[in-house]
This record gives structure tokens, sequence and C-alpha cells, in this order.
DNA sequence: ATTATCTATAGATCTATAGATAATGC
DNA sequence: ATTATCTATAGATCTATAGATAATGC
């Protein structure tokens, strides 16, 4: 029964990222330790021996979820074989793909709803991950001053991220669609909906 | 213990709302029928004579929120002493007060992100109402087309839904105040985030 | 007599813990 | 000997139902 050092780091990381899945598709209360465990190829038993609590494991997988995003988009950037970075984030972040596979979608999309309903270390993982979601996109988008490519940063987020939720809920329909397709357009740089003083 | 037909209906209509406030304030799974009912002041049992299931409670309830929001902004707009309806409303959907009291809020805001996760009469709820809302927004925001302004009242209320998602997960933070303040400055309607192709 | 609401409970969850098991790693 | 994972279970939920109770309304 016991296993070897590695393989049992390795359970752990299979435990976060069948977290990080799951709580997508179902939300924080869809989905129990006996089932999330069993998803992972293991008993519920050992659970508590690796996180404290269910709340414990919301906050440490949402923590990686917010961290690999991060980093992906920061690869976009850096990637010279990108010519457009927003671009191509916004293009991925709005796409049909994004709105319908809830499993590998945007954290903020599906579960941010319910942090306000959590504790305060889940509160602070979505608070600093949205800092930091915002910062990555500051840098690219339109705006003659700082303060202007926040609010715009700002701005565009929380339209893709309500353009996702509302097209999710607007599901079976043409204006599931429309909407992202309106996101998608109010994100084209040029002549775009952001803002210009 | 029996009481008159029209005690009867108004219990009714204490559960739906008390459904509406319990649901927005803890979401679907996070209040139970039965304290539900305590909270209407009824017991649980007699749940069932009035409503099919849990889920069947879920669709009227947001139903009734539905309505009644469509019908507070007509008021609005119908109202001569309310001079510029869209800014009033946008005012008060991206206020403090509507960002911090979970139970009186926009049901998009707080329940949208569960709904692909509910059966079909709830989808069609929401569904339903987020096309009635969007077409109240659209006879008041720019543009030259008819769909222009559909466009620009999709992306409004995406953005308005983000933003109070968005700054509820960074509440306890400047962050919080800064997303509502950017949201409703791109609603001031000259010079706004609205796209005019 | 009818019926709206009550009490009580079945049966299925859920989080968390206790202690057994068996393989690792000193 | 240590310990990662297992089985089993406590105790608290949750949805839904059955049948009792007592006031309405014919």
């Amino acid at each position: 029964m016991k296993v070897t050092r590695a393989k049992s780091i390795e359970n752990r990381e299979i435990v976060l990222e069948t977290a990080a899945r799951l709580f997508r598709e179902k939300g924080f209360d869809g989905i129990g330790i006996s089932d999330l465990m069993k998803s992972a190829g293991l008993t519920s038993g050992g659970f508590y021996k690796n996180f404290e609590s269910k709340e414990d494991l919301i906050a440490k997988s949402c923590q990686r979820l917010s961290e690999r995003t991060a980093s992906r988009w920061k690869e976009h950037i850096a990637n010279p074989e990108v010519p457009n970075p927003l671009k191509r984030i916004a293009s991925s972040y709005l796409s049909e793909k994004n709105r319908d596979n809830l499993a590998t979608t945007c954290m903020y999309s599906t579960l941010a709803a319910e942090v306000p309903r959590h504790g305060k270390a889940v509160q602070e993982v979505f608070a600093e991950g949205l800092e930091s979601v915002l910062e990555i996109l500051s840098t690219l988008v339109p705006g003659s001053t700082e303060e202007e490519k926040r609010a715009n940063a700002i701005a565009m987020f929380s339209q893709w991220v309500g353009a996702l939720i509302l097209s999710r809920a607007a599901s079976d329909n043409m204006l599931s669609d429309e909407i992202l397709a309106v996101a998608r357009e109010g994100s084209h740089l040029e002549g775009s909906g952001l803002r210009e003083r």
C-alpha cells in the first residue's frame, strides 16, 4: 500500500489537477472529496493526509490554475512567432472551445462568482491572480498613459469574463455565439471598444 | 394547521421571495430546502406540495427575478423624472451597494455561472431573461444602426456582469473599487467605451 | 370533508477521522 | 520502523416522502 516518495508526490499532483478540472466543471459544491479522489485513481481516506480540508484543496488547486494562466500568457508575449499576443489571447479566451469545455476554461468564468462565499485563503488566491492577469493585459492593451492602459485592461477583462458567463447561460441559442462574437470584435485593437480619453 | 386560501398563496409568495434572496446570497447549492423554509417561517414538509423539486423552485424564483429587473428598468425609462435612464441603471448596477448586498443583486452576477450545471427549465429562464435585458438596453445605448445598438448592449452588459463578479472576487481590496469605477466610466455615453464602426 | 402545514423519517449524500494494511527506506 | 494509502465509519447534512394534525370552507 505504501508507495515511493516520488509516486506519493505524483499522486498529490494528480489530485490537484483533478480538482482543478472537476471544480471548474461542477463547481466547488458539485464534487465531493470521495468522487474527486476516485477520479484521481485513489480512495478518499488518504485525502486529509495531503490537504487540511476541502477548502484548502480549493485554494491550492486554484492557485495552480492562476499561475498556469499567467505563465501561458507570458509565453505568448515572449514568443517571437506570435505577432499579436493580445489578439491570440483574446481569440482563444473568447472561442467556442473555451465556452464549451468547462473543465479547462478560465477559473474566473466558472468559479469567481462563488468566491465571496468562501474563506480568506480562497479569496486571496483569486484577488492576487486577478491582479497579475491585469498586469499582463496592461502591457498589451492600447492607451497613452499607464492609467489608461490599466483602465483598458480592467474594462477588457471584465467584458471577457462576463461574455463567457453570459454565453454559457444563453447556451443552445444563437445569442450565445453572438455574445462571443461581439466580445471578440470589441477586443480587436484598432477602432475597438477600448476607451481613449 | 390549515390556513386560508389567501394565506396559502401568500406563503407561496414568501417562499419564492426567500428563495430568490437566499440563492443569490448563498448559491443554489449553499442553501437547503429545510433552512430555506425555516427562513420563510414554515417547515420543510410542506415544500413539495407547492413545488415539484428544488430545481423547480430555482427556475420559478429566478423567473421572478428576471421579470422584476425588466419591469424596474422599464419604469425608469417611462419615468419623465429620470432624465438619463441608462446612466441611472448603470450607476445603480455598478454601485458598491449592488456589489456588497448579494441577497438583492442581479442574478446574472451571482448565479449565471452555475446555470450550465442545471436543467433545461433553469437554462431557459436565464436565456430568455438575458434576451429581454438586452432588448431593453439596446434602446438606451448609442449606435447608428440597430445592429450597432445591439452589439453595444451586449458588450456593455457583459462588462457590467464581469465587473461585478470580479469586483467581488477582489474584495477587501482597492482593486475592487477600481473595477467598478472603470466600468462606470466606460458606460458614460459620450466618449465611452462603446464601439462605433 | 378537504387540505395546508406539520412532524418524523428514509435513504443518499458529504466532510472528516480512526485504525488497518503493506510497501518503502533506513 | 516508518508512512502512504486503504477500508470502514461517525456524524452532519441534503432531497424527498409518508402520514398526522387541525383549521378552512362547503
